[in-house]
DNA sequence: TCATAGCCTG
DNA sequence: CAGGCTATGA
């Protein structure tokens, strides 16, 4: 606009410059890559703790906990079913209960703690030291158990297994799994040298490697183990008969029944599989469910339990209900409820500092200290699929929504109202985008956007959750809960009752997702635009307050000062559809209208920086196509041969004419007036001539163009000064 | 510092 | 169409 007429040599260069650093930067594309960056970061953050696929992580901690759970994914997941990695999780937690082998059971469960391991043990976990002391009764448990299972690897089914060891088609086989039977492996291979030794040997020798590997293994996974192995014990102890009904209650056994099928009843291939399970179980709320339910077990059969876990798991111990042993369980329940309530408060902690905390320019970097709650996310996503598209669309949806609740919730904790303004402040940009998902939503693909929410919805989390703490579980609730204490806006949804809206008919009309954008983008007396807004569309609700929200930022106090006058008035606050109908149809006359311009032509409007902005934007979006246009035609008509640009013309019923009409007046109900032809075809030509002549390689070559154009602006009707116009013109 | 143009992206 | 960004002019 500045420069629109005499513009010399020197002006236009630097024009073209600012145009060439515009289009360097775009083409770089640095700036938008920044700005995604920042999105990406923590879309990067979640995607990374929400899904054990991601790679190796730079930093050193992450990476072990990656590398951990990529083992365990790897051994797991690899099946087909990435997408419901949480619903899995359940039921592999579940499914594998009571499990005598410590390795197989250990690794599965412990698996959690053994990603904590490396950086530090979390102090909760000091308490796991209790169940060391009882080691020596595990141990011996364990080696009970080991003989026996020895006795039946022998079985021809168990040694097929070790060898076959890389069951591709089998999903279950975890990480585990695929130690044991290494394990196996190498015992039957020293066998082989000296077959004369027996079995005897050969269960020393295994029993002397099961020993090594677990001394090998972390403090944390034996803790962890040992932690486990007691809930199983004593869970084992209290029948063994119920031993598999127990198992299958407290997690889905379905999925690894295959994998037990062929051991049969042996409880030592059930163990391997189930520790395959178990290990791919990654979530730490199935721990956590599974160790409440033991406990809850353990409560009900407190009295049986005893004895046996003294007999040992395996051996049924017939003892009658021993009290010592009844104490030492409530005891064992209570420190384990202890830490899993520790576990679940750092958990808690860590996640609300990490979210608290505005994204740091290494955001990542947050996440090494938080050990626990990158697990702890995979289950929270556990609709993340492999896809990468679909993920990143999910996780855009995913960090949008979820990131900003986190705050609000966590912030709006402990006092609501103080929190709203931070909230005002960190939501723009998060919720903005959750507005444009909506849209995208609801209009382009109504089931990807369904697909999203439930995915992620409560369910999820909660599943995680058990003992999620109520805070984690509004992130989703929270958009629509969130806003509504926010502002005045008023009431969310019951506010729009009353349409007063001074312009009914533009009211009335066909609401398109615009008209939403455009009136809350106009206002932020919210009260009036959610009632204009709402009434066609009650589930957006949430949206337009969300949208009031976010646009409150651009307005301007004053006009929100002086909401009320407007409401009886024929002033609007926002943007309608139709006055963006009419915007188009002025665009026939004008293509770079001045803002006094607009002020008077939008009379009806109550103008403030964002409206104005706004329509300037309409305006400048208009030039942007028709340039496009123009190009695109001009363009077409080189490669048609064309060679002088006299022989271009734009008629009604050109191409040309037919995509601007098509666009500026769909509807087809306004006429065209000829001067915006002869303009269009004097862009047309301008096109044609500067890419003819070449200048197209000039990264400005349009600006020449745009120069040209903007002179030839006629003047508006002055029918379109009256807020009917459209009807007046369209009637007529 | 504000308003705007233009470009890019979603 | 809206947001975001940069460059630019006043």
């Amino acid at each position: 606009m500045p420069d629109h007429d005499s513009d010399s040599l020197l002006n236009r260069q630097t024009k073209r410059r600012r145009v060439d650093i515009g289009v360097k930067r775009t083409v770089g594309s640095t700036a938008s890559s920044a700005a995604a960056s920042k999105s990406n970061v923590l879309r990067k953050l979640l995607k990374r703790a929400n899904s054990y696929e991601d790679t190796m992580m730079p930093f050193p901690g992450t990476t072990i906990i990656s590398q951990l759970l990529k083992n365990n994914m790897a051994k797991n997941g690899g099946g087909p079913e990435r997408g419901d990695r949480g619903d899995r999780g359940l039921s592999n937690a579940s499914s594998d209960a009571p499990q005598e082998d410590a390795c197989s059971n250990s690794s599965q469960d412990s698996t959690p703690q053994e990603c904590l391991s490396p950086f530090g043990r979390p102090p909760g976990l000091a308490t796991f030291d209790i169940e060391r002391l009882n080691d020596e009764h595990l141990r011996a448990k364990r080696a009970r158990v080991e003989n026996i299972i020895r006795g039946m690897s022998h079985s021809p089914s168990v040694v097929q297994q070790a060898p076959s060891s890389p069951r591709g088609g089998e999903v279950c086989s975890s990480s585990s799994s695929s130690r044991e039977n290494k394990r196996k492996q190498r015992l039957p291979q020293q066998q082989q040298q000296s077959f004369t030794q027996l079995v005897c040997q050969r269960k020393e020798q295994k029993q002397e490697e099961r020993r090594q590997l677990k001394l090998q293994l972390e403090d944390m996974q034996k803790q962890l183990r040992q932690l486990q192995e007691k809930f199983f014990q004593i869970y084992d102890s209290t029948d063994d008969s119920e031993h598999n009904d127990l198992h299958n209650d407290i997690g889905n056994m379905s999925e690894d029944s295959p994998t037990r099928s062929d051991t049969g009843g042996d409880d030592r291939g059930g163990d391997d599989l189930r520790s395959d399970n178990e290990i791919s179980d990654l979530d730490p709320g199935h721990f956590l469910d599974r160790a409440r339910a033991l406990l809850q077990e353990q409560a009900l059969l407190a009295d049986g339990e005893k004895p046996r876990r003294e007999g040992l798991g395996r051996s049924k111990g017939q003892g009658g209900p021993g009290s010592s042993m009844h104490a030492e369980g409530k005891q064992l329940a209570e420190t384990l409820k202890q830490e899993l309530n520790s576990a679940m408060t750092q958990v808690v902690d860590t996640v609300v500092k990490v979210f608290a905390k505005p994204p740091r320019p290494t955001p990542q970097q947050a996440f090494p200290p938080l050990s626990i709650p990158p697990e702890r996310f995979p289950t929270a996503v556990n609709g993340d699929n492999p896809n990468f598209h679909t993920a990143n669309q999910r996780l855009q949806c995913f960090g949008d929504v979820i990131i900003p609740n986190p705050l609000d919730s966590f912030a709006s904790m402990p006092g609501m109202p103080g929190t709203t303004n931070d909230q005002t402040e960190a939501l723009p940009l998060v919720v903005r985008k959750t507005s444009n998902e909506h849209h995208h939503q609801s209009s382009a693909v109504g089931a990807h956007g369904s697909q999203h929410h439930p995915a992620l919805h409560p369910s999820s989390l909660s599943a995680s959750m058990g003992f999620s703490p109520p805070s984690f579980r509004h992130p989703f609730p929270l958009p629509l809960m969130g806003y509504p204490f926010q502002s005045p806006l008023g009431a969310p949804t019951g506010s729009y009752t009353g349409k007063d809206r001074s312009s009914p008919d533009s009211m009335d009309l066909s609401r398109e997702t615009t008209s939403l954008r455009t009136k809350m983008a106009s206002g932020h007396h919210m009260g009036h635009h959610h009632r204009s807004c709402s009434p066609a569309h009650p589930g957006s609700t949430a949206e337009g307050l969300s949208l009031s929200l976010i646009k409150s930022e651009c307005s301007d106090l004053q006009d929100m000062a002086d909401i009320s006058p407007y409401s009886g008035s024929n002033i609007q606050e926002g943007l309608s559809p139709n006055h963006l109908k009419k915007a188009k149809l002025m665009f026939f006359y004008t293509r770079y209208p001045s803002s006094n311009m607009l002020k008077m032509f939008f009379s009806d409007v109550k103008f403030n920086r964002c409206i104005t902005s706004q329509l300037i934007k309409w305006f400048s979006n208009f030039r942007e196509f028709y340039y496009i246009q123009m190009e695109k035609f001009a363009r077409q008509a080189i490669n048609d041969g064309v060679t002088g640009a006299e022989e271009l013309s734009v008629s009604r019923d050109c191409e040309l004419f037919r995509a601007l009409n098509m666009h500026y007046n769909k509807a087809n109900d306004f006429e065209v007036p000829d001067r915006f032809l002869e303009v269009a075809e004097i862009t047309l030509r301008e096109f044609f001539n500067a890419i003819v002549a070449g200048k197209d390689v000039d990264p400005s070559w349009k600006k020449a163009i745009y120069k040209v154009i903007c002179k030839l602006d006629s003047e508006v009707p002055e029918i379109f000064k009256s807020p009917n116009c459209l009807q007046e013109l369209l009637h007529e």
